[in-house]
DNA sequence: ACATTGACCTGGGAGC
DNA sequence: TGCTCCCAGGTCAATG
């Protein structure tokens, strides 16, 4: 469910809270998620203190001088900052509790969300350690985009979403990046030039920043860690707008599937090549 | 090396 | 009201 907005929100939003805090508890409702739970939290994280709260990618790393938690959200994952007695909620996973009298809870309905632990360089971890640039870092470049798509075919879509070329794209950001850059979603990425792989950079980067900015995207499910939605639904130029008027030429918006995924997209303003 | 599909789960909405 | 079907913001692992 969350991008890498929402992430970056979530993060923002809960750092303030946690740093510098002391764990007093680790609740595990619910071990079974996308890999189970390690118990062995139970133990590492009690009296460890969270020293600093970042984010690579769609993980959220939480780092205590014991160790270090890596966090991801799936598609309907939610961390909230709650008294440590709160009344129960539905899909509660995991909670930490602090020294403070909050609580770091987990809520995962779908149960595609993760929690890891490692003690090692969490940039080592495997499922970190082979993933691909941030799209707002200086290295994701037009020129970077083109080394990657020289010898694919696949989809320009599908090749933004996959996070070992770039992480942190997802299936909302990369329709709207599409439609900003003015590409057709099926075009073969060898086939994109430098100066279209320059502007495409330049609109991921700018629609991802507008996001932060606004908090994210709340379509359904998506809450900050206080609970609230993020504000950048209503800023969608292309996403969810099956058949109704392009904002630019009034051409009807086409929706198809593309790996299982929806994609929107004007048939006038972004011609394939 | 690259591309495609299945798998993991629950819940909401549409249609009958 | 209740059933079935389809859809959903992610991404790894297995398969071709």
């Amino acid at each position: 469910m969350p991008e890498l907005p929402e992430i970056e929100t979530i993060c923002r939003g809960i750092a303030s809270s946690l740093k510098n805090q002391k764990v007093t508890e680790v609740i595990i409702n619910q071990p079974k998620l996308r890999w189970p739970v390690p118990k062995i939290i139970q133990a590492k994280l009690k009296n460890a203190k969270i020293l600093n709260i970042s984010r690579r990618s769609k993980y959220i790393i939480l780092s205590t001088d014991k160790g270090s938690l890596i966090i991801h959200l799936g598609m309907s994952g939610q961390l909230l900052v709650l008294p440590k007695v709160h009344p129960s909620i539905k899909h509660e996973h995991v909670i930490i509790n602090l020294e403070c009298g909050k609580a770091l809870s987990f809520v995962d309905p779908r149960r595609f969300g993760c929690i890891l632990w490692t003690e090692d360089d969490v940039s080592k971890h495997k499922l970190l350690k082979t993933l691909g640039p941030e799209p707002l870092a200086k290295e994701f470049t037009g020129e970077y985009i083109i080394a990657k798509a020289r010898t694919k075919k696949v989809a320009i879509k599908q090749f933004l979403m996959d996070s070992h070329i770039v992480c942190g794209i997802g299936n909302i950001y990369a329709n709207e990046a599409m439609f900003l850059a003015k590409i057709h979603p099926k075009t073969p990425v060898n086939l994109i030039n430098l100066s279209k792989a320059k502007i495409l950079v330049k609109k991921i980067q700018q629609v991802l920043t507008r996001a932060i900015k606004h908090g994210g995207t709340t379509l359904r499910d998506y809450r900050n860690s206080e609970g609230k939605k993020g504000n950048f639904k209503e800023k969608l130029k292309i996403y969810g707008r099956k058949n109704e008027p392009c904002i630019i030429c009034q051409s009807t918006i086409q929706h198809i599937r593309q790996n299982q995924r929806s994609t929107y997209y004007c048939p006038k303003c972004q011609t394939p090549s």
